[in-house]
DNA sequence: ACAGTTTACCAAAACGTTTTAGTAAATTAA
DNA sequence: TTAATTTACTAAAACGTTTTGGTAAACTGT
């Protein structure tokens, strides 16, 4: 694709170059005091004389003076950077969940003070990137999203003994920080919900099995099955392999074309109401005959307002996730050997049709 | 909201920190020369001895040698950082087109070996995080999306004469760099394109009005209306406030609702495809007893295949206006005088039910 | 009044690069 | 053969901080 540059034009008379920063020799010049002082007067020091910090606070104030980042970061060997290496081919960073989870992670970067670097490359070269920042000192520690079983993002940074924290877990779980729901207690949950609830058709419409809170989800829907005794047959998965917008209305359509189908167990809310209109089309009644139980994300993105009552939810909030993800590693960054592995708590919200109250639950 | 902690347990065994990374000194060290050498080898500078060169190369690569980068960005005072400021409370942040432009940045980024510095803020203290930004010497470069009218970031960057690129222009437009479609010629095209077909109750489903795109597209609209002698409400416009999933359906009801409907001009082809299942259920058959035009971004996450020859889409790639922004960008960023400012292409792909030919047309 | 302590400051080193301003040795030109 | 040039290297300064290891001056206790 070839672009139309329509003009390029130079413009010398606003080509003065930027103002160079103040610096805190500036300040000690203009102050006349040792740049010792001005740092120890900024920084809190106990050693500075009250009057003498004042006057310090003053004229940083005055001329706006922020301490030039990359001095610091040389000196201090720390950056307060946390790299998200996101990969280019790979349909999740199209996912509106992506979008939560990043926001989030970018209010807990804000709240500690560090900042987010932000990368793509394919996943062939994922590792290189990695490498990358190891070696040049850009970042202090790392986010691993969406992680697959033997991850090797997971394997590399353990090898080279980086700070990380990976959203979900792998098998290797115990050995580093995650943040992470419970998968497989709540999806088990689910099931046991709608088996005791007389359905005995469900169609459950799980995310790509290759990441491991999707199969975190089967094993949890498989459990209720054994531990009721039920015939495997009772649930019925169909993976989303690519997240696309409507991918959950295809995915119902196919599910109800399979066969008889009384309840649909969703891997995510955005699924379950593009979903709708399928069942709909389908001539079905969700929460009437047929019911509709689903994780919900709390995407900022999607009003679940018109559904509520009507499906069956698990509240987990990625925002929050995102938020503890970077709380963790920050903590990790400060202190080595700290690892940080959190469940984000879920509630329960059962929807009308279902109203077993044994299974009811809050937080 | 609470967090349940389930362990924080440390792990003295592996406590061994990360290995320093290997430094230009220790190089010369290895190879008995001085740091200056070992600089220029890497370097390219044509006053390496040949032999010399080679001997530095393969240390180099032997030890995984990378440039500390805040050394480099210390003494070169260029950091090879590109800032992307989100605002907090903004809805823009959760819309799938943000995450289109982001993966071209980063592509863009990627390609000229400069990193994405991604901040949220509320919008109250965006300026501030600019601002910081600009004195502690953290970016070389800003990119604004969205701007609105009088952009107050725009405005502080072009005072603190910083290197920033926008997507999509304001009313200040000559003065800074810029990648942005031709919405007004688009969508005054379009209009043109449906009144030409007989349409004369057309609703036009524009973004915010507060966004300059979405005024853009509104004035030539009205444009063509003028032009064309029509009658102003032959044209009705709806503004999509909250881009939320399936506000297209939403919009796309309240317009029927509000009378007579022959086209529906979309703002994206998200908001059409959300709008198809509202059609369909009042009893529309679009493409035939009424008229879908749209802009298409070419979302990724987005498969329009089933509304190909249905609707007419004006492709334009979001994807590809992120890697220009940053390759406008650091061309500023090398070059201070230079300006860029650049139109993405677009082409037309009419749907069937339209078949004005002198409209027409192709890139 | 004198030793000991506290207060308030500072010079210099360090972080890991790049760049500037050289210099000896080898090569060329006359 | 000698002066001029080219080749291949280097010591030292600089970037802007923080930290270390001080030191004088002012207080304190006796």
């Amino acid at each position: 694709m070839t672009k139309d540059k329509i003009s390029t034009k130079g413009s010398p008379d606003k080509a003065s170059g930027p103002k160079k920063s103040v610096t805190i020799k500036d300040l000690a010049a203009e102050l006349d005091l040792s740049i010792t002082t001005i740092s120890r007067a900024l920084n809190g020091y106990d050693d500075v004389g009250a009057k003498t910090r004042e006057r310090v606070r003053e004229a940083a104030k005055k001329h706006g003076y922020r301490p030039n980042r990359n001095a610091q970061r040389l000196v201090a060997q720390r950056t307060h950077n946390i790299a998200w290496i996101q990969s280019d081919n790979d349909q999740k960073f199209v996912d509106p969940h992506f979008v939560e989870v990043m926001a989030g992670v970018l209010r807990g970067a804000r709240i500690g003070n560090y900042d987010i670097v932000l990368t793509s490359d394919t996943t062939e070269h994922q590792i290189a990137v990695y490498d990358r920042y190891v070696r040049d000192n850009s970042v202090d520690g790392f986010i691993v999203d969406l992680p697959q079983h033997n991850d090797p993002r997971i394997k590399y940074l353990l090898d080279a003994n980086k700070p990380f924290i990976a959203h979900s877990r792998d098998n290797r779980s115990d050995e580093y920080s995650w943040v992470d729901t419970d998968n497989h207690g709540i999806y088990k949950k689910l099931t046991k919900l709608l088996i005791a609830n007389g359905h005995r058709h469900i169609a459950f419409l799980n995310g790509d099995a290759k990441f491991t809170f999707a199969s975190a989800r089967q094993l949890g829907v498989s459990e209720a099955l054994e531990e009721l005794d039920m015939d495997p047959a009772t649930v019925k998965t169909f993976n989303a392999t690519h997240p696309m917008a409507n991918a959950g209305y295809q995915l119902t359509k196919q599910a109800l074309a399979d066969g008889e189908v009384s309840a649909i167990l969703y891997s995510s809310a955005l699924m379950a109401v593009e979903g709708y209109g399928a069942l709909v089309q389908a001539g079905r009644q969700p929460g009437k005959n047929i019911s509709i139980a689903t994780m919900d994300d709390m995407l900022n993105y999607l009003d679940l307002s018109p559904y509520e009552g009507i499906f069956t939810f698990v509240r987990s909030s990625l925002r929050e996730a995102g938020e503890q993800l970077v709380r963790g590693l920050i903590e990790q960054c400060e202190n080595k050997s700290v690892r940080s592995q959190t469940i984000i708590p879920s509630r329960f919200f059962i929807g009308n049709d279902l109203i077993n109250q044994d299974l009811q639950e809050t937080s």
